[in-house]
DNA sequence: CACACTTGTGAGTAATCACTTACAAATATA
DNA sequence: TATATTTGTAAGTGATTACTCACAAGTGTG
């Protein structure tokens, strides 16, 4: 990976994040990154290309970050850890463009993406059913979509949204 | 509103909402709705002004949705409402795209709109109050938050997603 | 019918789009 | 050092974009 390829991929990150795949040009993020638009052609054959390798990378972080949440045997430490790494995740600036791009693109692709998150929720099926709740399958779903409208409400930073109250709320709920 | 400038709205909603704001050129919706492309901006200014008409549209019916659920006094029946309103409204296909739009359009311009369901919220406050719950607030917000991680799934069409048995489950956690 | 006004068209416009190509600079390998 | 390969650039390309404009057709009113 080159120092100009990777500048390539910030620029397109942070840009494809704010203003969407579509509506970014390829000149733009040239510009950003200071490199020419050709290149980014040499190193990702078509704008499509871009995208891809920053999806691709998405995957790969997001089978990191659930790894340490499917291996747990605690059925309580899997709830926990699920609806606490959410906000691990956002602490960190940075971060913030990888991980509201993965949302923004589902709305953009229209595609959803279940696999990336299947086995986390085989793993919170598991702990449901642990802890005797009468429909683990359904009750893990629902975890999960609820993450995925406080990503919602956090991305499109909703005005008076405290993320960590309602992350809070949710603990209690599930006693975890 | 005569015929033509009806048929430019329905095509646009309907493209708008399957392909997106920016995605979409004036001259597909000229083509779908059959007038010529120069109609589009005699009767809606720019395409922005295309897009508003849509949205504007789109309040006075949210508005027309809730004003049932605001109204009513019994707290465990807002929280019913609340709930069952979200799928009432898609049995409709007409309806599908409009909603979709509206869930849609909210990562396309990065702004969540949270005037629209502030009634809304402020009624849902009041009945978990009611009902004794300790954070009356954050669980309305909680329940909001729920409702547009539902969506995000229906409208992605998430595989083996079954919105029915997610509304039952709610509902059966609110006792409602 | 005459006149005003709205509704509608089709052929433009400059700007921007994703992408190509010819060529130069840098780097790796022998 | 000589040569092959990769990395990078600048100036293009045709296609598409949102939007304009001159003008025609339709409609309502006296």
């Amino acid at each position: 990976m080159t120092d100009k390829k990777e500048k390539i991929l910030n620029a397109a990150l942070e840009l494809f994040a704010d203003e969407g795949f579509k509506a970014t040009s390829t000149s733009k993020v040239a510009n950003k990154a200071g490199v020419s638009e050709g290149l980014i052609f040499r190193h990702f054959t078509n704008k499509e290309g871009l995208l891809n390798a920053i999806v691709d990378e998405g995957e790969k972080r997001v089978k990191l970050l659930y790894a340490d949440i499917v291996l747990e045997t605690e059925p309580k430490e899997v709830i926990k850890k699920t609806i606490e790494t959410f906000n691990t995740v956002n602490k960190e600036p940075d971060e913030v463009h990888f991980w509201k791009l993965q949302y923004k693109i589902k709305w953009e692709m229209e595609v959803y993406g279940e696999h990336k998150v299947e086995p986390l929720q085989k793993a919170l099926t598991k702990a449901f059913e642990a802890l005797g709740y009468n429909q683990p399958e359904a009750e893990a779903q629902l975890l999960l979509i609820t993450i995925d409208g406080l990503a919602t409400r956090f991305y499109l930073q909703q005005k008076g949204f405290k993320i960590e109250s309602q992350l809070e709320l949710l603990k209690k709920k599930y006693k975890v």
